[in-house]
DNA sequence: TTGAAAGCGCTACCAG
DNA sequence: CTGGTAGCGCTTTCAA
């Protein structure tokens, strides 16, 4: 065992009650006391105790996230960014790759204050936590938690309402369709109701699907369709990395940007990247979806009244990577 | 709050200590005493509380992973891997991906039994931590603390050794050489050292260097280097992922393995894919790696005696992806 | 076989 | 301003 308030206390040579208070900065506590017992504190390398410490005030200023789905690359830059978020909050954040009621229960042992669930099978399972759950995952009213969730329907399909409104009529979209991942199912699912309500010929505007979401995937699927008398004049992509790959496709082939080929990413990072087009992007910033989510999970812990669940509504950013069908 | 083992106690009429000792499946409570209150809790969905039990037991059955470098996906393989690991020992496992320092406090504050780190900037500082560490990473005399780490260096090396003994001589290595990644720059090491030790042309054999270890990456670089006349007879990658992309490529421009080329792979996840030939491989097996991790955890928490580092020495498996230069 | 009681390290309250 | 003390939920003696 480490160092107690106790062993502060003694060298201190005050009472240990006195100790806690300065160690909280207690206006209850004259300054060059409070000054020397941090001091010792810091001296004897003094860790508080968090399970005393919660044990007692009920709160650990902890948020437990379950993420059972490790491997999804783009819910790691959400954790990181939330992560950020919570710190400056002066909340800790840990982490459970268990899956989701085994995380629960840890977490409820573990008495934080509340648990962010990242979890595509949504489960309709009565969770028995006493600590409140909010979710990142598709949003809908049956969902059992608060949930804070991106509208992908309404991004895609903004990108192909835009794209038909500058003429375009030959619209593929590339992105991941076999995997079971309810987020990347909206998408597609956006694309789909877009296709029906702009009165779009199927034949002409397809769904390209690839089996993961890397650049690698947009390459090789672009390559192929890049090389189809039938291509299309314009292409939305479902992630940044497979518009990465697309690009470099669409270079190799000689095409240009956007005289051949429009082009709308999904999208939710900041551009870092510069290609040789600024980009045309749809979608909710990253550090929009963490402030949010972050701003939710802060209302279950102090039982405000919050919206059950909360749709971020993506937004669309033209640049010069879209171009008008008739050349202008 | 929830559920104690007071609210137990009183609903199943007997004294809390009781209730404590049939939880902890203790002999000195009759069996169908027991049995009872295991209903009970059940019922009253008990969970109990983590702080006030290591509190009192200064055992948390926990361990804590440090893992700030979380877009790193090599190590969400071995997290996963360690987590199911530790699970069958019966311990929790909790995440932070906040930076060694912080990550150590938290873990120390909550009383894990003990720490591994994932840190590939192995820091010389000298942690302030009760609970004990131990780091997976480039293992070497001067680090603090037990260390569990893969021989990468001999792993290439071997490769090469290989290589030569079946008479290659123009041997290249694709791998990531930019990023600051220690377990990166001991694979390259390996291979200059081979070079030098196999007094290999340096003109013929070179490092091929990509910007990251995807499937991408290796097809881009595959893909160069086989349009050159000078091609080599062999090839070693440096990940799985890059093999796949280079294997793509391979195909692409016509040629054939192992006639045209021979390949061994870096590789420490059990061959789950179908190559159209079976892919030489170096490396250790992941499974081996968390194994050992688990055992030094284990030590540490028992205060046993254990090697201050483990150095995994890989194994070479090698299949027909690999042909003697001479066509044998 | 069960119950009573001490105490883990800490916070929060009350008395001085 | 400082010290004493109760008690958070639990495990673990020790007594009955």
């Amino acid at each position: 065992m480490g160092v107690t308030i106790k062993d502060i206390a003694k060298t201190a040579g005050v009472s240990y009650s006195t100790v806690s208070k300065a160690l909280r900065d207690s206006p209850l506590v004259k300054e060059p006391t409070k000054e020397r017992i941090i001091q010792i504190a810091k001296q004897l390398g003094y860790q508080p105790n968090a399970a005393a410490r919660s044990l007692v005030s009920k709160k650990s200023h902890t948020i437990g996230v379950v993420w059972p789905t490790i491997e999804r690359v783009t819910h790691s830059a959400l954790i990181t960014g939330l992560n950020k978020q919570l710190e400056e909050l002066s909340y800790t954040t840990l982490i459970s790759i268990n899956e989701m009621e085994f995380a629960i229960n840890t977490f409820n042992r573990y008495q934080v204050d509340a648990i962010v669930a990242f979890d595509e099978r949504n489960s309709k399972e009565p969770a028995n936590s006493t600590v409140p759950i909010v979710t990142y995952g598709i949003a809908d009213d049956t969902s059992l938690f608060p949930t804070v969730d991106v509208n992908r329907k309404q991004a895609i399909r903004s990108a192909v309402e835009y794209l038909t409104s500058i003429g375009h009529k030959k619209i593929n979209y590339i992105g991941d369709l076999l995997q079971e991942d309810r987020l990347q199912e909206e998408k597609v699912n956006g694309f789909k109701q877009a296709i029906h309500e702009f009165d779009l010929d199927p034949y002409y505007s397809r769904i390209v699907s690839v089996t993961d979401l890397e650049q690698y995937d947009g390459y090789q699927a672009a390559k192929k369709l890049l090389n189809d008398p039938e291509r299309p004049t314009a292409l939305i992509s479902g992630s940044h990395d497979l518009t990465k790959g697309i690009l470099r496709a669409v270079y190799e082939n000689g095409l240009s940007i956007p005289d051949d080929l429009s082009i709308i990413s999904y999208d939710n990072i900041p551009a870092t990247e510069n290609f040789d087009i600024p980009l045309s992007t749809v979608g909710v910033p990253l550090q929009l979806i963490t402030e949010k989510l972050a701003e939710v999970l802060m209302a279950v812990i102090n039982e405000e009244e919050i919206d059950h669940s909360i749709y971020l509504e993506p937004e669309l950013k033209i640049t010069e990577s879209c171009q008008s069908i008739n050349g202008g």
